[in-house]
RNA sequence: GGGGUGUUAGCUCAGCUGGUUCAGAGCACCUGCCUUACAAGCAGGGGGUCACUGGUUCGAAUCCAGUACGCCCCA
């Protein structure tokens, strides 16, 4: 039979996935008879494709899903994509571009058209990459935030809560962003540092030709919309300006001088310049001393009329050429470079100009509360724990959402407005033809009077609504899915999208099922590069994923990204680690090779029981181990507990002891322990490394239809024999110390040695001598009264081992190396001493402590005793 | 500037309420092996003043305070 060498992951993989697709393993029903075990996957974009960061995500959703599957929950993973409005729009409208279409001179309706049609062709990737990853989802349940029933779902919501009065309408400084023509909420305004420049520029006094006072300011473009100067009014150097007038420069407009104690006297030169329609802060001081504002800035962020000058060119543009004619007529006084925050469009990357207009608004407060004390409260955990306080901290200062975008691909905002300006809110066209007629008492309005808002809304005003909309929750509260799945058991998202996505999810759960959405919120880290830089498409330093699947397979990639990733951490990413996963998987591969290779003689004695007993025990106790790591969303510990079984117990261990010699058969009671074995450990590394697993157990033996790996039975805990495992540790001390001296004095593995014990622990010992001869190559163990000649010895607890040597052995070196390890322990039996003569030690200290510090004084001074022999018989 | 969080081996991280040989794991590194499951491997090995300073304690990587540096969030 010829089973590669190497695993060779591809064939597997897609066999498996589609076999487990058509089984239909993934599916999941309300099954009342079953626990439920329910995820709901964080959306990805319509227009994205895999990035390390969906791995990663994915990888921990499906291992969490698996292995509650395993457990004989009725598990559901429910995928499904956003519509993220922003960035699917940029993507329609840069796609109709190149047909030669102006999204200004196309209808919205022509123009969703078209976004459909991209979606539908586009909108998918996404998902079909999941599945190369292994992902077991429920794939017949896969939703869109678009789609008839979640937009449904969405309106429902906004008409409710703005009969609820949780909704406005608004003037509001809002992040606009021109590249996108639409109001950003905060979080998706990322500020970075940048190199300014900051230009002081001089007003002139009004009436007062020849005196000047000189503003500081990074966007000289904005003084053609200022309405005052401001002034700190503890500011000694500009008391004579009270009550004085300044002029815009260029433009000569008047303007007051204000004083307000909101100036930094150390910043610049004291002296504000306000423009209230564009800077939040002199918005709020424009509030607070009535002044007017002007907006100069059309949507595109080109100059408009008001601006009188440069009316149509762009702000950066203008910021340049004002800077040249502020300099032309002296005004300009000088600049310099400054670095300072600047905010950017997370979609579109283009700076944000703050903008007073009309949008939508969530109000918060009412919200919020019962969402912070479920998290504070831990109805829901957050893992790591160290989330806690940042999403306190969060909530603590939340604001209002806004929640309006100006765009179209979005559910359109279900307000409708009256000719006389008033508007209602209502699901349907005819639904606000009846509140209008109602409202106004006219009862000849017709639908052609009634104009609705043209906004849609956010994208996350969908998915806040995810783990309730998915189960058709707001349709039909009561449906038999949304009564069994939720609440879902656990969310795994990334802690950048904590307040804005998880923390709303909260608010919507608690305010329309009255339950919290999920009970565990598990935070993986960022995907960086080796040097700790975010995987990025401009710096092109991210691999490919489906790339690095081909090479390393999935299981291999899955274990990679997990080998270093604890929750919560960010996980420095490097190839080397798929390499790792791939040699594991290797590993697994061979230890089957081997055990699939042997014949069986039914007639053999099993002389394995010892090893099986033991490896049994070492299973259990690993298990136990594991089932706690998972239990506290450790998956990174979880997996390498099972590596750690599987490499150095399993495979350099276990199989090691009883494998038969060369071409020989193996006894029927070990063959079948080690399969049984096989399949435990196969089970463990399923959720892990779902492909590998499922092939070695469709192929060790004969399966019926119905017997998986993917529903094969978790396995349980049980009993954990701890003397046998701690004798095990001390024979294979003594393996290692064997081994050690073959590496020292340079013997190969294959040459047999022989073996002298001199010990007390002669009962204890002997059961193991057969495990010790064929793992260190040892041919026969004698038990001796006296040290041995013309050997080389070591001591492990207070038993001495001897192994002959031919020709001769240098005695000096063996000597020194002896008094070296006679120092050390004479050392550490001093500070045990020490502690054990403390009579505050010894009164303070729990009677556990103070009994392990004796048996630490027994057995250094066996050691003792034992090395001391070996010395005394060198002379 | 405010808040959070962290600093343990070359790298990534464990180390729970102070007390086992507690200073650990994986990777990397070094040495020797192509020993018929696996060189994508086997066997062995070296490596850290637990950021710094002080305090509490019989006892501190662990608790407290301060300092330095880093990251995150907010302004």
């Amino acid at each position: 039979m010829a089973i590669s060498k190497t695993y060779n992951p591809k064939e597997v993989e897609e066999k498996w996935y589609a076999n487990w697709q058509q089984k239909g393993f993934f599916r999941s029903k309300p099954n009342p008879k079953k626990e439920p075990y329910t995820v709901v996957i964080p959306p990805p974009n319509v227009t994205g494709v895999l990035h390390m960061g969906h791995m990663l995500n994915n990888t921990i959703q499906d291992i969490l899903v698996r292995r509650a599957r395993m457990q004989g929950k009725e598990a559901c993973w429910v995928p499904g994509t956003d519509h993220a409005s922003i960035a699917t729009e940029a993507r329609v409208v840069a796609m109709l571009k190149e047909k030669g279409i102006n999204k200004a001179d196309i209808s919205r309706e022509e123009f969703l058209t078209h976004a459909w049609e991209w979606k539908e062709k586009y909108g998918g990737i996404i998902l079909e990459q999941l599945k190369k990853l292994g992902a077991s989802c429920d794939w017949d349940r896969t939703r869109f935030t678009m789609e008839e029933s979640l937009t449904e779902a969405v309106l429902q919501v906004f008409v409710d809560l703005y009969r609820k009065g949780n909704i406005y309408r608004g003037i509001r400084m809002v992040n606009w962003d021109p590249a996108g023509k639409t109001a950003l909420s905060d979080e998706e305004v990322i500020h970075k540092q940048v190199n300014s420049k900051l230009y002081h520029i001089n007003y002139q006094i009004a009436g007062e030709e020849g005196n000047y006072l000189t503003v500081a300011t990074t966007r000289p473009e904005t003084i053609l919309g200022d309405t005052a100067i401001c002034i700190n009014p503890n500011d000694a150097r500009y008391q004579h300006l009270k009550g004085k007038q300044a002029l815009v420069p260029l433009i000569n407009r008047p303007i007051p001088i204000i004083f307000d104690e909101y100036v930094d006297m150390e910043f610049g030169t004291g002296c504000l310049k306000v423009t209230p329609a564009h800077d939040l802060n002199d918005y709020e001081l424009g509030q607070r001393h009535n002044l007017p504002s002007i907006d100069i800035l059309n949507d595109d962020g080109t100059l408009n009329s008001k601006a009188q000058l440069y009316v149509g060119e762009d702000r950066f543009i203008v910021r340049k050429k004002i800077a040249k004619e502020l300099e032309a007529n002296g005004q300009l006084v000088k600049t310099e470079d400054i670095t300072n925050n600047v905010g950017f469009s997370e979609r579109t990357d283009a700076v944000i100009e703050p903008k007073l207009s009309m949008q939508w608004f969530l109000r918060m407060e009412k919200l919020r509360d019962p969402a912070l004390s479920s998290v504070m409260e831990d109805q829901i955990k957050l893992h790591p724990p160290k989330f806690k306080n940042m999403y306190r901290s969060w909530m603590d200062n939340i604001r209002d959402w806004c929640i309006s975008r100006q765009l179209w691909w979005g559910q359109r905002i279900p307000a409708y407005y009256l000719p006389d300006g008033s508007f209602v809110v209502a699901h349907n066209l005819e639904e606000a033809l009846a509140l209008a007629k109602e409202q106004t008492g006219n009862t000849d309005l017709t639908t052609a009077d009634l104009r609705q808002d043209e906004d849609v809304l956010d994208t996350w005003f969908s998915s806040w609504l995810w783990p309730i909309s998915v189960f058709d929750g707001f349709k039909d509260p009561d449906n038999a899915d949304i009564q069994y799945y939720y609440p879902t058991n656990d969310l795994v998202t990334a802690p950048e999208i904590l307040f804005f996505w998880v923390a709303r999810m909260i608010m919507a759960g608690l305010e329309y099922r009255k339950e919290v959405p999920f009970k565990n919120v598990y935070l993986t880290g960022i995907v960086r590069d080796k040097l700790g830089r975010k995987m990025s498409k401009s710096l092109g330093n991210s691999p490919d994923p489906l790339n690095l699947i081909e090479q390393y397979g999935a299981d291999g990639v899955r274990t990679g990204m997990l080998f270093s990733s604890p929750a919560g951490n960010d996980l420095l990413f490097d190839e080397k680690l798929c390499e790792q996963g791939r040699n594991f998987s290797n590993k697994i591969w061979n230890a089957y090779r081997l055990i699939k290779g042997w014949e069986v003689n039914e007639d053999l004695e099993n002389p394995n029981e010892l090893a099986i007993k033991w490896f049994d025990s070492k299973f259990n106790a690993a298990f136990e181990q594991i089932e706690d790591h998972f239990s506290k969303f450790r998956m990174s510990d979880a997996l390498m507990a099972v590596y750690k079984l599987v490499w150095d117990d399993f495979c350099s261990y276990y199989l090691e002891m009883i494998k038969p010699a060369y071409q020989s058969p193996i006894d029927k009671k070990t063959l079948d322990a080690t399969i049984a074995f096989l399949e435990s450990i196969l089970k463990l590394l399923h959720p892990f490394m779902p492909f590998i697993t499922e092939e070695i157990w469709q192929d060790i033996k004969e399966r019926s239809d119905k017997d998986y790996l993917i529903i094969a039975k978790w396995p349980k805990a049980d009993v954990v024999d701890t003397i046998l495992l701690e004798r095990m540790e001390k024979a294979m001390d003594i393996v290692g110390g064997i081994r050690n001296v073959r590496n020292s004095k340079n013997i190969p593995q294959t040459k047999a040695l022989s073996l002298a014990i001199k010990t007390q622990e002669h009962s204890i010992l002997k059961p193991f001598e057969a495990l010790i001869q064929k793992l260190a190559n040892i041919t026969g163990i004698t038990y001796v009264e006296e040290n041995q000649e013309g050997s080389i010895n070591f001591v492990i607890g207070g038993s001495e081992f001897f192994i002959p040597m031919e020709g001769t052995v240098d005695l000096e070196a063996e000597k020194d190396r002896l008094i070296k390890e006679l120092e050390y322990t004479k050392g550490f039996l001093a500070s045990v001493d020490k502690k054990l003569s403390n009579e505050r030690f010894v009164n303070g200290a729990p009677a556990q402590v103070l009994e392990k510090e004796w048996q630490k004084k027994a057995d250094a001074e066996a050691k003792i005793k034992a090395l001391e022999q070996s010395i005394a018989a060198f002379d």
